[in-house]
DNA sequence: TCGCAGCACGAACGATCGTGCTATTCTCGT
DNA sequence: ACGAGAATAGCACGATCGTTCGTGCTGCGA
C-alpha cells in the first residue's frame, strides 16, 4: 500500500473527527446549524474554563443568548451536549494544531511545530486544547460515553505523536532504537505540566520550561554518540 | 532556635500543615473530632474520585452515614468543608509520600524514593496524591481561597522537590549547573502523565513509563561527560 | 450522678440542576 | 407570498444543590 505525501494528516483529520476536506459539520447553511456551531464554540471556551462537569445548560444557554429549552432542544440531552463540545474541541485541536504541525517538514522541526502550536493553545487562551487537556483530569473514574470517547481521542493523539516523532527516526535524526510510544507519553506529559504551570502557578516561565523540557528529550533521543555497551 | 538534622522534613511538615511532632489534628480525643477526621477521610477520597466539584455535601453524608445537617454542622460551609479536605489530603501526602522520602539517603535514592512514594498513590488509590494532583486541573481558572491554598501548596512541593534534588547537586551526583526548579516541574509533569496515562487511559506500563521518564531526567543530570563547549 | 455543652438530626428554604411539554416565531423552498 | 417545518421561548416538573433553624440526644467534666 503506497502512502501519498498526506497521508498521515488525512490520517489525523479523520481520527480526529474530520471527513477529509470538509472543514466544518454539514449543516452549516442553514440557521440551526449556525447557532448550533455557535453553541458548541461557546461550551469549548466555558468547558475550558469550568471544565466539563461545570458546563451547565443554563450557564451555556446565557452565554451565547439564548433561552434555556431553545438551547437544550439542539442536543436532547447534557451527554450528548458534552459529547458534541469535546468533539469541536478535538476538531478544533486538530485544526489548529496537529494539521498545521504536519505541513512542517519531518522530523524534528515537524516536532517542535507541534510544540509551539500546543502551547499556543495555553498562552493565547485557545479553549480547544485546554480542554483537551482539563478534561482528562475530570473524568478519569468516571464511566460513560463522555470518557470513553475522550480516552479514545486520547489514543488516537498518542498515537499522532508517536508517528511523528517516528517520522524523526526514519529520516535518522533520533536513534533507531528510540521508543515512539515513551516519547509520546513523555511529550504529554510536559504539557500537562505546562497547562498547570501557566494556568495555576502563573509562571511566567512555564513556556520556556516546557521547551526545555522537550529540547532534554529530543536530545536524549539523537544518536550523537553510540550506547549500549 | 537551633534546627536539629530533621531540617528539611520539619520544614516540609511544616509547610504541608503538620506541626512539628504533631501527626493528627489537636482534637483527635474528642468526638466531634474523630467524626470530624472520618469525614475528612471520606472526603478526600471522594474528591479524589469526583474531583473538589463534584465534593458534595449529601454525597459526602451518605458516604459517612450521617446525616447532611449534622455533617455540614462541622464545617459551616462549603468552601469550609473544600479547604479542610485539601488540608487533610496535603497532610497524608506529606506523611505518606514526602516525609517517607526524606528517611532515604541525600541525593539520587531520596528521589527515586520520592518517586516510588508518588506512584504508590495513584497506584494503591491512595486517594491523597490523587487530589492533590487532580484538583490542580479543575479549580486552575475559578479564583477563590482553595485555589490560593492550593497554589500555595503546589508552590511548597515544588520548592522541596527542588531541594531534594540540589542534595543531589551538593553530593556531586549530578551536575552542578543542574536547575532544580527545572527538575521540580520536570518531575511534577511526569506525575500528571502517570495519572493520566493510569487513570485515564489505564495503561498498565504507566509506572514504569514514569520511571524510565524520570530515569531520563537524572542521566540527563549526571556529570559524567563535559558539556559546554 | 448531674447538668450542660456539644453533637447529630429532620424539615424546610430558595436556587439551580437537567428535562420534558406546548406555544409562538421565524426560515426557507416552492 | 405562502405554507410547512424548523427554531426558539415559556412554563413546569422532580431532584439536588448549599444553607438555616429548631430540637432532641449524649457523652463528658463537675
Amino acid at each position: 500500500m503506497t502512502t501519498p505525501p498526506a497521508t498521515s494528516a488525512d490520517g489525523v483529520r479523520l481520527l480526529l473527527g474530520l471527513e477529509p476536506g470538509q472543514d466544518a459539520p454539514a449543516d452549516a447553511g442553514t440557521k440551526g446549524g449556525r447557532t448550533r456551531e455557535a453553541i458548541l464554540a461557546a461550551g469549548v471556551a466555558l468547558a475550558c474554563r469550568t471544565g466539563l462537569g461545570g458546563l451547565t445548560i443554563g450557564a451555556l444557554a446565557t452565554d451565547v443568548g439564548m433561552s434555556k429549552s431553545g438551547m437544550f432542544a439542539h442536543f436532547g440531552s447534557k451527554e450528548a451536549l458534552q459529547l458534541a463540545v469535546v468533539e469541536a474541541a478535538a476538531r478544533e485541536f486538530a485544526t489548529e494544531v496537529v494539521v498545521p504541525a504536519l505541513h512542517a517538514p519531518r522530523g524534528e522541526p515537524r516536532v517542535l511545530h507541534l510544540l509551539e502550536r500546543w502551547l499556543e493553545c495555553g498562552l493565547l487562551r485557545r479553549p480547544g486544547g485546554c480542554l483537551f487537556v482539563k478534561a482528562s483530569a475530570e473524568l478519569d473514574e468516571q464511566p460513560g460515553p463522555v470518557r470513553d470517547r475522550l480516552r479514545d481521542l486520547h489514543l488516537e493523539l498518542g498515537a499522532a505523536i508517536a508517528r511523528i516523532f517516528a517520522g524523526g527516526i526514519a529520516e535518522g535524526q533520533f536513534r533507531p532504537d528510540a521508543d515512539p510510544v515513551q516519547f509520546a507519553v513523555d511529550l504529554h506529559a510536559v504539557m500537562l505540566g505546562f497547562y498547570h504551570q501557566h494556568r495555576m502557578l502563573e509562571d511566567p516561565r512555564a513556556a520556556d520550561r516546557a521547551r526545555a523540557a522537550v529540547a532534554a528529550l529530543l536530545d536524549a533521543a539523537r544518536p550523537t554518540r553510540q550506547e549500549q555497551p
